[in-house]
DNA sequence: TATTGTTATACTCTATAACTATA
DNA sequence: TATAGTTATAGAGTATAACAATA
């Protein structure tokens, strides 16, 4: 038991690699934003809208990070290409709810789709090898739930 | 073998986890930078330079991706506050070259070490789990080398 | 009077183009 | 003539402050 590697140690260097990792696969979120001609901050709120659900401009600010004069511009654009619609509440005419369109529906799922398709090295794995990493990494992240549910969004931003 | 989940599943909800993951730490990196007065590019400048070595602008336009004018904004801050330096090369009294102080030096041993401490819940895995997810990961990033060198900074911009 | 969302405006970061000095 | 770095200027994205409508 001389120099065996001290945990902190080991888990910086883990912790290296997994930003590192991150680092290499950024530059796909931002191209698939140029692509769709979004820019950064748009297509993180567009993922960010879970379909269905309607939410005030306020909350949404909250939900980015960023001022509400921000959120009227964010919006603004995605509602010009009909990606989402304001709807005024019945209940407080002040405050406008911000949904998906059925179009913007589609173009998220499939943009998700896009940046979640595995990267190369990763299908490289063996299934064993998946398995284990999956199941420490959710460890790591502790989401207890099952499979496919945790629908932790793709925005890298 | 009846519904087993294929490859390619397991692994979008492995990246899905990974990207998630980063995802919730990245905030460390703009934090950071923001407690030290730094734009995140001026942090990402920062830890991109090695100590002892100089560079010259032109090639840190094309580390950074950047254009050489704002290489010299980018440079200026740093100079102003200390932590590089610009030189003028002997040889060709064209270009600069730009090397961290013993300053500069300092903070970026010291920021880096602040980002590279990993998170609670890294920490909470055994010996073995981190070992293996150490393991996992440098399959994932085709790093064939040894244990602490793969020297990829910690840079999340 | 307080709150929601918008508008007017300014600031930060980045890039493009014109310029200076070396080569 | 070409290249390294700088300066002047413009653009994109964000925030702050003043405002209108509603509560």
């Amino acid at each position: 038991m001389g120099k065996s590697p001290n945990k902190v140690e080991l888990a910086a260097d883990c912790f290296r690699l997994l930003t590192g990792f991150l680092q290499r696969h950024r530059h796909r979120f931002l191209t698939v934003a140029a692509d769709h001609g979004l820019t950064p901050a748009h297509l993180g709120a567009l993922l960010s809208l879970e379909p269905g659900e309607g939410q005030p401009m306020r909350a949404l600010a909250e939900l980015w990070h960023c001022d509400a004069s921000n959120v009227t511009w964010l919006v603004d654009r995605l509602e010009e290409r009909g990606l989402v619609a304001r709807q005024q509440l019945p209940t407080d005419r002040r405050v406008k709810s911000v949904a998906l369109t059925a179009k913007g529906a589609n173009l998220r799922s499939a943009i998700d789709e896009e940046l979640t398709s595995p990267p190369e090295p990763m299908l490289a794995l063996t299934l064993v090898e998946l398995a284990q990493l999956t199941e420490l990494l959710r460890k790591l992240t502790s989401e207890a739930g099952p499979s496919t549910t945790g629908r932790s969004n793709t925005m890298v931003r």
